[in-house]
DNA sequence: CCGGACGCCTGTCGGC
DNA sequence: TGCCGACAGGCGTCCG
């Protein structure tokens, strides 16, 4: 479920609140996550401030004094604050609960998810060190982008799902800036002149600099840190509008599968 | 190295 | 109404 502008947002709402507090407990009531969270988590945050929390790709690092928390919403997951005490749902796996009695809420249906631990540098860890260049990152450009993509054969939409061409683009996003840039998702990478690359460079930045200003997508599950929903879900063009009108031309928007992903475009204004 | 397929897990929705 | 398959925002891993 969330992409980059969705992860970016719960960053923005998050570090308004915890920044500085230092943590009271980590209650953790169901381990069983993409990876076991780790059994020492509480014993190593206990007491430890909450020095910055950065994001990379779509994973969350949330800093202490003595090491970081990755944190990845996987497909269903959300991060709420809670200014006050409040039953667990089922699927409420984890409270990170601040030294004023606020806590911090893991909900995540399909335990797609993770929290994980390190201590040493996060960006050397094995999950973040093979990830592309940040999208909205100076070191990403078009130059760039058409290089890495050199000799590619596999469908662009494939390319831009991949995190180590690029970090941070999900399935939303993916097929939003390449009906903007007017590129066919199913064209093969490397055979893509420099200009659309430059072009779905120039659609994929304003796509997710939109979509974090508007507070992300909400389809199903997912809320910002304060419960409120992403509102960029009335501005998608293409996704989950099948059969609809293209929003350029009218024409009724297919779908078709790439990389066993929904995938929708306009088979007139896309090339 | 590259491209494609497969699980992991729960919930929901549409068709019969 | 109930059952069953398809599908859902991700991604590490495996296979050819």
């Amino acid at each position: 479920m969330p992409e980059l502008p969705e992860v970016e947002s719960t960053r923005r709402d998050l570090e308004r609140d915890v920044i500085g507090r230092s943590v009271a407990a980590v209650v953790v009531r169901d381990r069983r996550l993409r990876w076991p969270v780790p059994a020492a988590l509480g014993r190593k945050l206990a007491g430890r401030t909450i020095t910055d929390i950065r994001r990379r790709a779509k994973y969350l690092l949330i800093g202490a004094e003595n090491g970081t928390v990755l944190v990845h919403l996987g497909m269903s997951g959300s991060l709420r604050l809670h200014r006050v005490p409040t039953m667990p749902g089922p699927h409420d796996h984890i409270d990170l609960v601040l030294d004023d009695g606020r806590f911090v809420r893991y909900r995540d249906p399909r335990r797609f998810g993770c929290w994980l631990w390190t201590e040493s540098d996060p960006t050397r860890h094995p999950l973040l060190v093979h990830l592309g260049p940040e999208p909205l990152g100076v070191d990403f450009d078009g130059a760039g982008l058409h290089r890495r993509l050199r000799g590619r054969t596999a469908p662009i939409k494939n390319m831009l799902m991949d995190s180590r061409i690029v970090a941070g683009v999900g399935n939303i996003y993916a097929n939003e800036a390449l009906f903007i840039a007017g590129i066919d998702p199913r064209r093969a990478a490397g055979r893509i002149g420099r200009r659309r690359i430059d072009r779905l460079v120039d659609a994929l930045q304003d796509v997710l600099r939109v979509a974090v200003e508007a507070g992300g997508t909400t389809l199903r599950d997912y809320a910002r840190a304060d419960g409120a929903s992403g509102e960029f879900s009335s501005r998608l063009n293409v996704y989950g509008r099948e059969g609809e009108p293209c929003p350029r031309c009218a024409v009724p928007l297919a779908r078709t599968n790439l990389g066993q992903r929904s995938t929708w475009y306009c088979r007139r204004c896309q090339r």
